[in-house]
DNA sequence: TATTGTTATACTCTATAACTATA
DNA sequence: TATAGTTATAGAGTATAACAATA
């Protein structure tokens, strides 16, 4: 009788326990295979999925200010100082006088940033086509759908 | 004519522009939100969602090796050297001698780290079952399957 | 020559706490 | 008193490059 043909390599071997039934664990491998290949894509632009995600706030509500950035992305206050040090750096966005409250600066994209903006999102179109690449539409709604639905707003 | 009431609070008027379509996006709001309740329920324990991973695939592959487990965790080698000096300094996990290769370790739970894991799944297992408070077994088990055709072994 | 684990080093992302200037 | 932004600082998590021991 035939010895059974070992189909795997040794280092795939492996038993992931009770890992695979988790949506956490689930999640987690598809956010770094998700981040991979943004970088892949827009790596060259130097852009991260959170600094994209900036940018599309900022250019969604012109004249927003830090705090509520800082909301809107689930940081801190601090942490959206360093970011928009580092994205008016590079003259993607800049930091005006508000108008009723000399505190606060409002946030705009620069022309520069504006025009990066807009080929980030057709990069980024590329970029959820491939992921989606074995999805249809019906399971990319329902993923989506899915997803939204595990968040505390909706628990 | 009654004026329109504003029901959200200033803050809360934000765009978010094309995010919300995103499969990025989404992945990238509930994992926020699943690391936050890990947290929560974990915290105490000093063990965060990688972590556990790291026990469970232990446990699961007794005398693995460093080299194999950065491959299922997608970490770099030298990042699993301090992943497992600090678990090791908790004297939940050891490094054998390899029976085989002198070049290798053997990576063992010990008997508290056991003992921690046992517990620490009953914790994962409150906390899944708290994310998914909102789906039924059938859209628990449809989220997981969509997840896992995103990864690229599945493209 | 290639692989295993390690070290030294550094970078990114993030938060906390204390400060200032306004409100 | 409370809020907006800032600074100084620190921690987690990660990677790269070079190395010694072993295969």
């Amino acid at each position: 009788m035939a010895k059974k043909i070992e189909v795997r390599a040794p280092d795939t071997e492996i038993a992931f326990g009770v890992l695979p039934e988790l949506i956490g664990y689930q999640l987690r491998l598809a956010q770094i295979a998700i981040f991979r290949d943004f970088e892949t894509t827009l790596g060259a632009l130097d852009i991260t999925p959170g600094l994209f995600g900036v940018l599309v706030i900022i250019e969604a509500n012109p004249d927003l200010k830090q705090t509520t950035l800082a909301k809107a992305t689930h940081l801190d206050r601090s942490t959206v100082v360093s970011v928009i040090d580092s994205l008016e750096k590079r003259a993607l966005v800049e930091r005006r006088a508000a108008e009723n409250d000399r505190r606060s600066n409002a946030l705009r994209l620069t022309p520069a940033g504006t025009a990066l903006l807009k080929k980030l999102k057709r990069q980024v179109a590329l970029h959820e086509k491939r992921l989606a690449g074995n999805l249809n539409d019906q399971e990319r709604a329902t993923l989506v759908r899915l997803l939204r639905k595990i968040l505390p707003e909706h628990r």
